[in-house]
DNA sequence: GGAGCGCTGTATCGTATATTACGTATTTTG
DNA sequence: CAAAATACGTAATATACGATACAGCGCTCC
């Protein structure tokens, strides 16, 4: 049963020509707001002609522009009336494949954060933005576009963020340049990778501090880091996610930011002068 | 501080004379959906003339009732926007500063899917599971661990699959082995990266495929895309999240490799025997 | 490679909408 | 109680909006 425009545009869009499914992408994007507006402004908008856009409601079954906007601020206005509503996801009609992957996922994370403690994040935001020392990163096979994701960001605000990329001849030779007051922030989750473990246990001999973004069952490396992060990545799907340690990620960079912030570090008044 | 229009008008309420009055209750009353309609049906649903409409929304301080009604609608946008402001948060039982976060980046996820038909997944996986054109991915400058990720993946179950990765004149020359057979897989968010517009650009006009990962903005790329996943972003914090759209990857992820396996593929049962 | 079809944009038209002018009713004030 | 000022609605007008006809273009299928 089809009960909103939403439904009733994606249950149609693979049907339609290239201008009207612009259309009901734009639509969609930020939905149902561009649809209230008049013709010329969702036109626009979408990168269409009007033309396309009336072409557009006429096929989802509207006589005319003005009964398809009524019928867009009749589902506003149910949906504002009761804010339950928005919050629950109606449960997928067609018993879908991608509900019970969105649904493992959102408790990962729950899980994720509920053996997680503040201090902990606190404690490794402090020591990512403490900048005595440099920051390396390393992933493995799956997880290495993570540890290229946090140092995209952390590189920005403070210097000497590095990632290790390439072969394994290439980083273990930055051993070098590692020391006691250096962090490497490592991501690892099963099949632990031998030549990351190895790599972990020689930072750690010569003083590194480690950071360890790995599974619940975790990697080997644990023995060795300073801090363990353990995500949760069971998913009805023949790989593993690593959605969890992603967010963690994207709440720490946040927090480093935020401390560097506080810290008042002249590179982060900049930044924002640039932003 | 006045921010919003209904703060305006309680405000002002008391010095307007009765027909005036009447307007501003019933706009309360339902707000802000009488604003969105016509002056005509917003005075009888009032019980006044449009004249008397007309004045009251003068009196607010508006030149017409054109900027009065987009300003109604930006203030309805910025609501509908961050599902979290509207939904009462329960206070966190630790008062952290983390929750506001994790909650934030579930309602994006939660959002970001209430947006995505079953529909259009499967389309996309079909058209990423079509192994008679070859998959390019490619992303902007936080994005590109999100399609290093998923080409990691796709890379594994599937021949021809390539990630675009260095600089911009290195991806432009592989141009020339794009055809309209082809997916090219692009994520962008904001602020959206020229280099990435114009290449995506030519790649559409040599008949590639474009599936795109953007935000709820779209970027321009969206004019040429075949599919276009918009990922809620926001989160309190410098940075935007691009965590709904690293779980659409993934549940893609999912879906490709077991539509492959329904395809009975013998790479498939190989990758099995080998695990 | 050619013919047909379908999609899309430009230009135009009719109409509904917001707006304004004006007259009447109602309240207010001396 | 009278007179003036304010508020409100009716009616006319101009604007901008939605709708439509038509032509050009690309695409698919013989």
């Amino acid at each position: 049963m089809i009960s909103s425009i939403a439904e009733l545009i994606s249950d149609r869009i693979g049907t339609m020509p290239a201008g009207e499914r612009r259309a009901a992408q734009t639509l969609i994007a930020n939905y149902p707001l561009t649809g209230l507006k008049t013709v010329a402004e969702f036109s626009t908008a979408a990168g269409v002609s009007s033309p396309t856009i009336l072409r557009f409601v006429a096929r989802l079954g509207f006589q005319n522009y003005p009964e398809f906007q009524s019928t867009l601020q009749d589902e506003l206005a149910a949906q504002l009336q009761s804010p339950a509503s928005r919050t629950f996801n109606p449960p997928s009609p067609n018993g879908s494949a991608v509900s019970p992957m969105l649904e493992a996922t959102l408790d990962n994370m729950r899980e994720t954060f509920r053996h997680l403690s503040d201090k902990q994040l606190a404690d490794i935001a402090a020591k990512l933005a403490d900048r005595r020392g440099k920051t390396f990163l390393i992933g493995g096979r799956f997880t290495d576009p993570l540890a290229r994701y946090m140092a995209a960001h952390l590189a920005i605000i403070q210097p000497n963020v590095f990632h290790l990329a390439g072969q394994e001849s290439v980083w273990r030779d930055r051993l070098i340049d590692m020391g006691k007051r250096d962090v490497l922030v490592i991501f690892d989750i099963r099949r632990y990778q031998d030549s990351l473990v190895r790599f972990a246990e020689t930072a750690h001999q010569r003083g590194v501090q480690l950071v360890l973004f790995t599974d619940q069952w975790l990697s080997p490396i644990a023995r060795f880091a300073r801090h363990v992060i353990a995500g949760r990545t069971a998913v009805p799907s023949a790989w593993d996610s690593s959605a969890a340690l992603f967010v963690v990620a994207e709440t720490l960079i946040g927090a480093v930011t935020r401390q560097l912030e506080a810290d008042g570090a002249k590179r982060i008044r900049e930044l924002e002068s640039l932003r």
